[in-house]
DNA sequence: AATTGATAGTTTTGTTAAAAAAGTCAGGAA
DNA sequence: TTCCTGACTTTTTTAACAAAACTATCAATT
């Protein structure tokens, strides 16, 4: 027997996945209720009763998103074997995090700067792990004594991370060409590898 | 006797400083040619002889704007007693540069990606400035044997600049405050003179 | 409890007219 | 000639409003 709430359940995440796909491919603007209803061969009046709201199916979609990229940064924390691995990860991870879901994340470039208190959660909570596998990756670095005593590594990784998101292709985009190619992508890449690099010597005796 | 020239370049120098008080202060979009003629009490008809249209007066006034600026920097190239003490100019220089010409700079914010290249002529230009104070400043400390030599200098500043670009207060913007307040100013001040400081770090031996 | 068609309410989009601003020009003053 | 202006034309921005597209609700049905 399958209870009613598992049955609910097994249909919120039908939805979400649904929801999911349209947002993914075309952002949340460019997704009508009614073709994700559409999708799932459901009335549109059918997601309402499972979601209060439009931005509430998307901020539940983002959750899950966001969950995943959590765990894929604590499954690793702790186990690099040197602070560099550490950064290469995080440059990776989270370059691969915003180009995945580039489209996805649509509703911050529209919301701007008012969004909604429970996707700030999200926000703050990922970037938060974020910190906390860097701060985590110092910290052991320096009990391996291979770097000097921090007492700012959140400070410190903080900067770090705001630094990397300062870094970009040379050419300043002299045109249009909204999302960069594959070389740029190359090239941020290198470049933040060449920052981490020298961010790391820069915490060494 | 003045010459004919001479008078044209006079009216066009008056010209020009209205027009800059103008921008500055209300920005591109919020002034009209009729203003700045009435300021000057003079027919806007007139700017037309002087000027061919609004856009090629405001790139005029931004060519003033921009070389006092570079003027500034060249002033100060190789004056410096240290690397750190270098980089500390720019960061201030470029900061106050920002700030105090943030409205005149709306033409970029309204246009964003389609400037006119002659505006790109002038960016490029004031970021080659600063390259190469900053790669002067390196080279020198390279000489005197404070850091360990570098094949790559251009690249390390171009990187620099694009890390400090990246900086930003703590609070991410949470409400729509445009324009950052003084505290936020000073945060990112001393997070830039620690990113700086940990630059130069990795660059010693 | 789960589901839907019909429908109410809201936001976005398109249309058009008026207002404002950019840009032109024939002609007058210096 | 060079400098300058008022009047005029053209282009852009704004305002108002109707149509269309969506979001969201709800009484009725399975």
């Amino acid at each position: 027997m399958i209870s009613v709430t598992e049955q609910q359940d097994v249909k919120k995440e039908r939805i979400l996945e649904a929801a999911h796909h349209r947002f993914l491919h075309f952002g949340y603007s460019k997704t009508t209720m009614n073709e994700i209803a559409g999708d799932l061969a459901m009335s549109k009046a059918l997601l309402y009763y499972y979601f209060p709201d439009k931005s509430q199916l998307y901020i539940a979609v983002m959750r899950r998103v966001a969950d995943d990229y959590l765990k894929s940064l604590s499954d690793k924390i702790n186990t690099f074997k040197d602070l560099r691995e550490a950064f290469i990860f995080q440059i990776d991870t989270q370059h691969e995090f915003i180009v995945t879901n580039y489209n996805f994340f649509d509703f911050f470039r529209i919301n701007e700067q008012n969004l909604p208190d429970t996707i700030w959660e999200i926000v703050n909570q990922v970037h938060e792990s974020e910190m906390k596998l860097l701060v985590t990756a110092i910290e052991t670095e320096e009990k391996r004594g291979r770097i000097k005593p921090v007492d700012n590594a959140e400070e410190i990784v903080g900067l770090l991370l705001d630094a990397l998101h300062g870094v970009r292709a040379k050419s300043i985009p002299h045109k249009k060409t909204m999302f960069p190619n594959k070389e740029h992508l190359d090239e941020i890449r290198t470049k933040r590898l060449l920052l981490a690099d020298i961010f790391i010597k820069g915490l060494m005796y």
